[in-house]
DNA sequence: GTCTATACACCGATAGAC
DNA sequence: GTCTATCGGTGTATAGAC
């Protein structure tokens, strides 16, 4: 065939204009904040026009669309790097998760804010980018079943508490470890709790 | 003085006025989120024309600086109130704080979002809107302070772990109780961490 | 696919009559 | 103090030429 080598090239520039919107646009997210992109700015950014992004997103909401599943597949993929080898020690196996996790959040402000807050009225992700972020929730599932702890009231404990702790440290000490230090004394509370 | 009386009434009208501005401004925001409140919709509900709102308030920030401060005194007025008697046991005096914040928080969720996150990048409270908010984490300070808790980790931690379960609640289960069942376990566990 | 031009809907804020 | 009228700006999105 003729035709198909060409086209490859044309789904790969096109792919890629894709790609350089969203770090565009990430970029934008980290300079002003996730609810305060524009689709100036990021035009600015990638050297276009505003309208001439609706060539490659329908619409700003498929943007956030597309940046929420990167964020959380990055999250997935941390995640399962980090619990890669099976721990032998239940506590370590808990305390690898979090502290995955707890940097994974705190490393970027604004995808936090996309991951787990609401950002506008309208924004609702799509199944296909709201995948992954199942996906992490299942994985955190198994990874704590693998050491005995299957309750769900045990499972909301500890997705607060990490929680808590990576908002307490973006919202009052952003950049520093104020409430890091905190991270491995709660997943031992929580483990003592757990009976591990 | 013939005057004074005249002027007493002028003032109560006016005050009265700021009040139902704000009243108005804080059921917007219930219905349509606190970062999407807008002029209109407010002068709309009290009557009035949007222009109108500037002769009570100097900007729409300034709507903003005075219902930060409403929501924090509130949360210092819930908490004086529960902390009131002084407790006997330890544990209890460290319960009993945490639900009257849990209370507080959970039970609004456009105020909690006015309390604890950014809603815009330019709004900034004013040192007076600010002050119940100091208030309020002084008065924690004191209150753990007096059984016996007084080290800077104990107090982030034991704030980062409601603050988590607060924000659960409302992201996750917003007007159940599935993150409120964990909140004495969780102090539970603080107490059991801090050597009560 | 990118551009110019523009529609269309907002928003916060100000000026000035009453 | 409230009104009408309006300014000046921003935002997403579409139409149509190239």
């Amino acid at each position: 065939m003729l035709v198909s080598p060409s086209r490859d090239r044309a789904a790969e520039r096109r792919s890629a204009t894709r790609r350089e919107i969203l770090d565009a646009s990430w970029e934008v997210a980290h300079e002003k904040g996730i609810a305060s992109i524009t689709l100036k700015d990021v035009a600015d950014r990638v050297g276009m026009r505003p309208p001439s992004l609706y060539s490659h997103f329908a619409s700003k909401n498929a943007i956030y669309d597309a940046m929420f599943g990167q964020a959380w597949q990055g999250c997935l993929d941390a995640l399962r790097a980090a619990t890669d080898g099976v721990p032998s020690d239940p506590r370590e196996a808990m305390a690898v998760m979090g502290r995955a996790y707890f940097k994974y959040a705190v490393a970027d402000q604004a995808r936090n804010q996309l991951m787990n807050a609401r950002i506008s009225a309208d924004f609702q992700p799509s199944p296909e980018a709201y995948a992954p972020s199942l996906a992490v929730w299942e994985l955190g599932r198994v990874h704590l079943a693998l050491i005995g702890v299957t309750a769900e009231a045990d499972l909301d404990l500890y997705s607060a508490v990490v929680g808590g702790l990576v908002d307490a440290q973006l919202a009052n000490d952003p950049g520093g470890n104020r409430y890091a230090r905190q991270l491995d004394r709660a997943i031992g509370m929580l483990a003592d709790q757990f009976g591990l």
